[in-house]
DNA sequence: TTGCTCCTCACGTCACGTGAGGTGGC
DNA sequence: TTGCTCCTCACGTCACGTGAGGTGGC
């Protein structure tokens, strides 16, 4: 018989786990002296200890410990409770190793510029969505060609939708294709609206497609500014290994009258890793 | 202005966690109507909740990206704690490497042989402990030659002990050494005890030395009958990729006198890996 | 009226660590 | 008397998930 300081060093284990062993009956004192409380521990206890500990160390909860040991578990469920414990384990270590790239790739920012990293990018999953849509043809990706012509496209669509009966469900998206001669762009002014008439209206509705995975970053002011906002996020997209998929969405998150207030979310599609 | 579940929506997280956010103030609303309690955030503010996000996901904790965020932290502090964090990152991939092997190596056990694969095997290390001793020559490392040895050697070390007005501190060890002639092997019958004479006694007073990695086991029932359990230890630690590094030490944990209630731990230690 | 969103508590999670406050034998 | 070991509560950890119970506008 040990006292249970005795029994806790034999075990290399803490006290208090076996008082939590026994205040859960995973693991019980032989005998506990009835006046003073003080429990006692067989030697052949330390077996079930190991047990314990040994499935514990292998990342079980104490709760599989216990009906690992209590339920007489067979050969064949200790196989299973072994496979989905090696698939968790497999999982959780790829998790991991892509946090410590993503560490390593904003540590290699930082000694190789001497600068802050950009950490404002999240890549997250953009979700399908119902639009109303006009478009028009824009000569080259640059602010200063883009802006007049997107402005005149939502002034109109807000317009044409109030008239057709629809409403708006949320924020401006505008997108972007290659012009079908290869010159320039079409830019794709878009609602998202709810049901409504499918036609008798000037402007398409079309379900705009998921984007599986995009590296998005919140852009402040106006959008005159946004090569800069747009350079760091392709610059992140480099370093941590992705590869861009085409042209970014633009979310406008908030429109005051003051263009240098305007919120807007750039989602820059990725591929496929 | 979003309400709470716009501004979840848009940034990819429950309301429960913004609400949280705002409780830990690592991040307010801007404006909370007083009449209602509502919560209602300004879309700059999903560049902040992105921040935190980035920061979560790489593995930091709330406290430290508040700390990240609202100290102003230099470059030169950031990758400290980018440096920090890769360590962590790195040590928790090696241990949890190291848990899929030991279950890998279970579950090939019971793949190839169809049976349970041992699990109340511990590696510990084991400190150095004072010991007094007295020792014998044995013929072989079996049983039938060991026990008739041992028996004789503890039988006159107990009683020597406390001629020398000693005190037994804990259970025996026994461990063996290679014969000086090659032949057999030397029997160590010691106990562990506390202060006394250094000589003028029949028994030798020494130092057990620690070792750093046995791999141990809990033997039930005469030591007539170890070599089972022995040869179980011995498969576990190749299967688990260890090496022995000599003679197990025997640790008599219970002896009473009904030989088949024995209760004895086996330290075999490993080479270092 | 029904649904939907919002609110505030407050418990539960997991395996103990860490006091606080007290006891019993050398 | 001082140290040491033992005991029983009970809070704290970490980042929320999950009700419970209630409100306000379409």
């Amino acid at each position: 018989m040990f006292t249970i300081g005795e029994f806790a060093r034999h075990g290399r284990v803490s006290v208090r786990m076996l008082r939590h062993y026994d205040s859960t009956g995973l693991l019980r004192p032989a005998r506990i002296d009835p006046a003073s409380g003080y429990r006692f521990y067989a030697a052949g206890q330390l077996a079930r200890l190991n047990r314990i500990i040994a499935l514990k160390d292998l990342g079980f909860t104490l709760d599989q410990v216990r009906t690992m040991l209590d339920q007489e578990v067979s050969t064949e469920q200790m196989r299973g409770m072994l496979v989905l414990r090696r698939a968790e384990l497999r999982s959780q270590i790829a998790a991991d190793t892509q946090r410590l790239g993503q560490v390593e790739a904003r540590l290699r920012v930082i000694e190789e510029e001497g600068t802050m990293p950009a950490i404002d990018i999240q890549v997250k999953k953009i979700p399908a969505i119902r639009v109303a849509e006009l478009t028009g043809p824009v000569a080259a990706m640059e602010p200063e060609f883009i802006t007049p012509v997107i402005q005149g496209l939502y002034g109109d669509l807000g317009m044409q939708i109030r008239q057709a009966g629809m409403t708006v469900t949320g924020p401006a998206i505008a997108y972007y294709t290659p012009a079908p001669d290869g010159d320039g762009a079409i830019v794709h002014a878009a609602l998202p609206v709810g049901g409504g008439p499918a036609s008798g209206h000037p402007f398409e509705v079309i379900d705009l497609p998921e984007i599986g995975q995009a590296a998005t970053i919140v852009h402040h002011g106006s959008m005159d500014n946004c090569l800069a906002t747009f350079q760091v996020l392709g610059r992140w997209i480099e370093d941590n290994g992705y590869q861009s998929a085409g042209y970014a969405r633009e979310l406008y998150l908030e429109c005051p009258a003051d263009k240098d207030k305007w919120v807007t979310e750039l989602q820059e599609p990725l591929l496929p890793a």
